[in-house]
DNA sequence: ATTTAAAGATACTATTTGGTATGTTTTTAG
DNA sequence: CTAAAAACATACCAAATAGTATCTTTAAAT
């Protein structure tokens, strides 16, 4: 990688950090040349905007990163169901990518950029309707060999499972690890009587 | 009520709802003058802060509203499960105090601030836990009549719920209220199961 | 090695931020 | 009615904000 793009890497890596614990907007691009020891130069030089930041945040670093682990593991799939627990399983346990206390990045910039930026809720919307459609697959094939009832609708359950995540990752702001730990064994008895 | 009592909810109600479309920290003590035409004295001698205030928020407007929509309806239930049902679909479809668009103002202010503000993040973890506790004796009472089969977690269906209404009003943000419907029916069948 | 463009550094700007100091006007109590 | 305190208004402030203008340095190609 070339000098100049490892610069933009790292500006994102870092940018991506610390709206992960603060937030876009509370985060300055002050924080950022601080904290990455790059000038205001080096950063308006690779990214005309603090928004095309945020944007390319979203493309370059939050999309691929979901995409390993939210839909990779869904994909040919034998046993869906419970492929779709292990994955919330490896979300929820993944203490790398992220940490309790500042919850899903994506959830994260939902919450505060939707309602306020159309580019962002749109780029943030793909990667939702990606899992949606993930999960709607998975319920399907699980169907089709009869792991799951027929009468079963995917996308309900692509809903409640989105919907549980978000939630959850909110609840273990306030709670901590206990919430992830109960929601799996809850998700687990859900996901059962399918 | 006083001139006085009445300038202060005024200023607090309006940064409610500014609040609650814009988040905390992007509302600005001059966006709340300027929509109340309220002057900065007059906001300054009612709250000693802007965090001041919005603690104010929470014990003073949210707890109170959201208790009467959380809470109360769980209290004294003959048929807990489907008064946990009509819980959630009176919060979902509640279109006065709520607006797809911008969520629930409780989670948007766990999401914002319980990771940077312990003050905010305690007063905040006060309704969850009221919540949670209700839940849990709602089921309690429902396996007491065997309308929840015994072996059930109360604990584990609190938390199932909460992270559910959670996650529904941050998917409501990029899928809109079809992410409600289909979230409601999905409620329906995972309690019909208990 | 020299030129040229890319990459980065520095200094500035106009606006916005939460908050204060110091007023003036209303209420309220005696 | 009057004094005093409560309620509100105005003008300011230092810090922080995203962004720009203008440099200097580094890298690449000839």
């Amino acid at each position: 990688m070339s000098k100049s793009g490892e610069t933009r890497n790292y500006i994102m890596q870092k940018s991506f950090d610390l709206i992960y614990q603060k937030g876009y907007q509370a985060t300055s691009i002050d924080d950022i040349i601080s904290t990455t020891n790059v000038t205001k130069g080096a950063f308006f030089y690779h990214f005309k905007s603090k928004e095309q930041m945020g944007l390319g945040l979203i493309s370059e670093l939050l999309y691929p990163n979901l995409y390993d682990k939210m839909i990779k593991p869904l994909e040919n799939s034998t046993d869906p169901v419970t492929d779709l627990y292990k994955m919330m399983e490896m979300l929820l346990n993944d203490k790398g990518f992220f940490n309790v206390e500042y919850g899903c990045p994506a959830i994260n910039l939902i919450e505060e950029m939707s309602p306020i930026s159309n580019l962002f809720k749109t780029a943030l919307s793909k990667l939702v309707s990606t899992w949606h459609d993930a999960i709607v697959s998975a319920v399907r094939s699980a169907q089709s060999t009869a792991l799951v009832k027929p009468h079963v609708s995917p996308e309900e359950v692509a809903v409640m499972i989105i919907s549980g995540y978000g939630g959850v990752r909110t609840l273990g702001k306030v709670m901590g690890r206990d919430a992830y730990k109960t929601y799996l064994s809850g998700l687990k008895s859900y996901l059962i009587k399918l």
